[in-house]
DNA sequence: ATTACTGCAAAAGATTTGCACTAGG
DNA sequence: CCTAGTGCAAATCTTTTGCAGTAAT
């Protein structure tokens, strides 16, 4: 069976870079994970298997797979860092400004809106951002109201 | 006749905030460019006008957009910045990741799947940003080989 | 008159870069 | 071997912050 941290690597090979055991790491947390993290959050995932991993290392590999088109970067969810999805196909990403977390959300519909970008733009299209931002339910519950200050 | 301008003002004042020449300025600008600009380029649009204008002005007064939904904040378009949307309406950004230029896309669908997410997921929607990235049709002619370098 | 807002300068953070060393192929 | 990749530290660049002065209401 070929899990998608196989495509990953095969990726590498095919573009003829090297598989270093940073890199493989990255890619396997990114192929597993449903979360969304941060170039930190990677870093800070690794540190205890990797402890002379480096920061710049995890911004380095990123940007590769970025470029080989295998992971999205997101944008921030209200924290000021990007996020990186490790899922590529097209769907919607939900992200609460309040605890700054990210979930996937099917949308067939998503589909076909890319195909019909990618048609009708005249763009080459690399890479997609479909992103909206809200109040998870749990944190609707925590601040009930946005934009008046608590109850005196 | 109303135009946006005016109810970015009406929004100001409705949630009682001041009405500066700076905050007017700044929201004239994004009511009536086409254009998605940083806050760089607010602030070099505006330096000719309002000399004395200071970029943390201009951040403000995009962070308080923002929080009044009259503005969404797009993310990067490659040149590691945010990039401010005027318009709210539910549709699509392309931004060329070469030129850096991001443009608005008509797409009656994305109506539809905002009002689907809104209403599925449980979350208490305040923003959105549906953003394809790729090399727009110029920037395809100018670097035809984004994989491969240049022939030797 | 109040006090929200501005402008400046300094600070904070995220990301990038230069470079010597290491290790994958 | 050979050079791509790593790790470190310093640099860069965007965005934020503290504060005194200014001006909108």
């Amino acid at each position: 069976m070929i899990t998608r941290t196989d495509i990953f690597v095969q990726t590498l090979r095919q573009a003829g870079l090297r598989l270093t055991p940073q890199r493989l790491a990255i890619c396997r947390l990114l192929a597993t994970t449903a979360r969304h993290p941060t170039a930190q959050m990677i870093y800070d995932a690794l540190r205890p298997e990797y402890p002379s991993l480096s920061l710049a290392t995890v911004y380095n590999t990123l940007d590769v797979l970025v470029q080989l088109n295998m992971i999205h970067a997101l944008g921030s969810a209200g924290d000021d860092a990007e996020h990186y999805d490790g899922n590529t196909d097209p769907h919607i990403n939900l992200a609460c400004i309040s605890c700054h977390r990210v979930i996937d959300l099917e949308a067939p519909r998503v589909q076909t809106l890319e195909e019909e970008v990618a048609a009708n733009s005249g763009y080459h299209l690399l890479g997609a951002r479909v992103m909206y931002y809200g109040l998870c339910p749990e944190c609707q519950q925590r601040v009930p109201q946005t934009t008046e200050p608590a109850t005196p």
